[in-house]
RNA sequence: UCCUCGGUAGCUCAAUGGCAGAGCGAGCGGCUGUUAACCGCUAGGUUGUAGGUUCGAGUCCUACCCGGGGAGCCA
């Protein structure tokens, strides 16, 4: 009977038969004639057991040998065994060296971020790097599935953009064929031409923020999704904001439980994330802030400490709106009620993971749009076309962004961001 | 940019101003059910850099470099 070639994840398939693995040496115990090798495809680790007596010497004499982490692929038959990590074992016959590793840097015990970082093209191998980057795979296709499945169009907008859209000083500069142009830092004026368009659009990608944050909750590269919906209001979007963070939060449950019982996750904690959120006004939530002992004064933009104690005091997501417009950007509509208020809004995670979600109601008025512009001392020209979505069938539209690390740091109940993006771009790390 | 903590073996960390050490990793040997296996042995150091104080500095002082955490700003 020839060994079937299967990956660790559905070796449980395979019980009794002989069946083939290429993967890597993650951990080896020998104990003599006996030898226990961990090896790992990246589906998952199996541990193989090979005893003197079953195999040739010169494969017995090999696995003493193998380093960790050298390529190899292993022949063995399945077997169910309740001392065996994972339900199954195989019992080795066969081992073949792809590549003989050299010593491997990372070993088993802590190692400190720097290190970490400096070898983040090998700690993405460890358990936890690798049971992270498959929440965030599946916290993505949750992102796509939920606007797919909803008639939204994807569009992707420019990572080159021409000018400012919220200030020049956290904008990377590029050189542009003796131009000047800047990474973008969201493609929400974009998503709304597209809106136009299409009545309800997302875009997906990178953005960049030039700013020198050295904090375990920024990144200088990040991925944000930005939904931009036609004929909206800002309570149409907070509805929008709800579902999308509940279908995300629990489609990520039902398809990656076992990733997130790996990482320690508190999953009762997640489960409860369901709709209706709390929702109150930027005045209410300052109340409350200063209730719980953390001072603020109203017209002030929340800090870390804020967004903590808020985040805190509620085991769901927080929906803050109706901010002062000085805290907002030049594009929120203004409340008809207020004029000192925008329609905007934040939505808060729990557990001190601040801001996910900043969304709003967008000024769907020429004069007062270019009022603003000319307010916040922005380039009109620049704006022009922007402004021609207000000239050519202005609608009431809104939309917001969702930061895809912070929602997967949420999560996965991670410290740092930089373990929620294959490779981390930081201030003053670029390397690997 | 500011505040704060740190930099000692490949890695993680010890060392009252008085002989620079342990665990892991590596090498060698032992062990037929190990779970970050275990046991024995071996190798491994310009204590971030430059200066200063002192009989004597990893330890105290000054400057600089690098890194962690935080503030501001934000997702």
């Amino acid at each position: 009977m020839a060994a079937i070639e299967t990956i660790v994840a559905k070796l449980k398939d395979h019980i009794g038969k002989d069946v083939v693995i290429k993967g890597w040496l993650y951990n080896r115990r020998s104990k003599g004639k006996i030898h226990f090798l961990q090896v790992r495809d990246g589906s998952g680790i199996v541990q193989g057991v090979m005893s003197i007596s079953d195999v040739p010497e010169e494969v017995f004499s090999l696995a003493d040998r193998i380093t960790q982490e050298s390529s190899i692929i292993i022949t063995g038959a399945v077997k169910e065994d309740k001392r065996a990590p994972g339900g199954v074992e195989l019992h080795l016959k066969d081992l073949k060296l792809a590549a003989m590793s050299e010593e491997y840097p990372l070993g088993k015990k802590d190692h400190g971020a720097d290190f970490l970082l400096n070898n983040r093209h090998l700690w993405l191998r460890s358990k936890k790097q690798h049971a992270i980057m498959r929440v965030r795979h599946a916290v993505v296709k949750a992102i796509r599935d939920y606007f797919d499945e909803r008639d939204y169009t994807l569009i992707d907008t420019p990572i080159f953009t021409p000018a400012a859209c919220e200030g020049t000083t956290t904008l990377f500069e590029v050189g542009y064929f003796g131009d000047k142009a800047y990474l973008t830092q969201s493609g929400q004026l974009y998503g709304e031409a597209a809106a136009m368009a299409h009545g309800k659009i997302y875009c997906f990608g990178p953005t960049f923020r030039a700013e020198k944050s050295k904090t375990r909750r920024h990144l200088t590269e990040f991925w944000m999704v930005e939904p931009e919906i036609a004929f909206i209001d800002l309570d149409g979007i907070m509805d929008i904001a709800e579902e999308f963070v509940e279908y995300i939060v629990h489609r990520t449950i039902e398809t990656r439980r076992a990733e997130l019982e790996m990482i320690e996750r508190d999953i009762s904690k997640l489960e409860a994330v369901r709709r209706p959120f709390p929702r109150m006004t930027y005045t209410e939530a300052v109340e409350k802030i200063n209730s719980l002992g953390t001072e603020i004064k109203w017209g002030e933009d929340f800090g870390a400490p804020q967004e903590t104690a808020l985040g805190n005091a509620c085991d769901k997501p927080v929906m803050v709106h109706h901010w002062p417009s000085g805290t907002k950007a030049f594009y929120m509509k203004r409340d008809p009620n207020d004029e000192r208020l925008a329609l905007g809004v934040d939505v808060i995670a729990p557990e001190g993971y601040g801001e996910i979600i900043g969304g709003a109601q967008r000024e769907d008025d020429y004069e007062t749009l270019k009022k603003r512009i000319e307010e916040h001392n922005l380039p009109v020209k620049s704006f022009e076309w922007y402004l021609d979505l207000r000239r050519y069938g202005s609608v009431p539209h809104g939309g917001f962004g969702l930061g895809v690390e912070r929602t997967v740091a949420w999560i996965c109940g991670v410290e740092h961001l930089r373990e929620t993006i294959p490779f981390p771009r930081m201030l003053y790390r670029i390397y690997p």
